[in-house]
DNA sequence: ATTTCATTTGAAATATATTTCATATTTCAC
DNA sequence: GTGAAATATGAAATATATTTCAAATGAAAT
């Protein structure tokens, strides 16, 4: 299973594959803050909040800058702005519901009963 | 943990997150082809394929269509390709090793060695 | 140099997704 | 209709990712 794009994109797009991840990236569409406010911004421990930065830096997706005691993280619009646009476009043309979903299992679960209507694009 | 873009986004990216669906999205680049084609082109099991292809298809990333007994997968190129356009420009930019590298435990478990270097785009 | 605040880290516990295997459906040719 | 080919499905087995909790580190003020 490891393919040109396959390779390189895994861990590009499981990233952003994340509630907690995406929320933080939105969080910070309106300015860089410090750890402790993502984590209270977003009702979460403030060490899980940590992790997933970790993971957002990794990736490129967020940039760190050091202020004191603090440690304020800032979006990378370059990458993410386009991509939210291509994703809201999508969303718009192929998603039936406009985005009020269920995961993966849940969507399973309910393709069940209400047959497969393609697309769904968030989770409830 | 639920956010508007996390909201929406989440199972959009987690479809692309995974390296047989992104294997069977560059086979796909190369023109249509049906599930058993597909299946040996990347030697893998034909029901994991069928399994990932439904989920692509919930997505909108594949469109489905029945010719005789078989069916072919063809590419949402619309949706697709400017991904994967800012996926490269983005690794080419921001990813050291341009795409040679580890998954996220992997890379959790490098960084312990070779101290954080920011951004690995792949996986091993 | 001790205390305090902010953040990171590791590892176990938990949650979630993926693959496999056996079986069911669907479609077509005869 | 029966049989064979192509695909899909369900559920258990497996693999992977996430969160939590306790502890460690780092930076600044006193």
């Amino acid at each position: 299973m490891k393919h040109g794009l396959s390779e390189t994109c895994h861990l590009f797009f499981s990233t952003l594959a994340n509630p907690a991840r995406l929320a933080i990236l939105e969080l910070l569409r309106n300015g860089s803050k410090n750890v402790t406010e993502i984590a209270e911004g977003l009702n979460q421990e403030q060490s899980m909040i940590s992790h997933n930065l970790q993971l957002l830096y990794n990736c490129g997706f967020v940039f760190p800058e050091r202020r004191k005691k603090e440690r304020f993280y800032s979006l990378n619009k370059e990458t993410l702005e386009p991509l939210f646009k291509i994703f809201l476009y999508h969303a718009e043309k192929y998603c039936p519901t406009k985005g009020k979903c269920l995961t993966q299992n849940g969507l399973r679960r309910k393709r069940k009963m209400a047959a497969a209507s393609p697309m769904c694009l968030s989770h409830q």
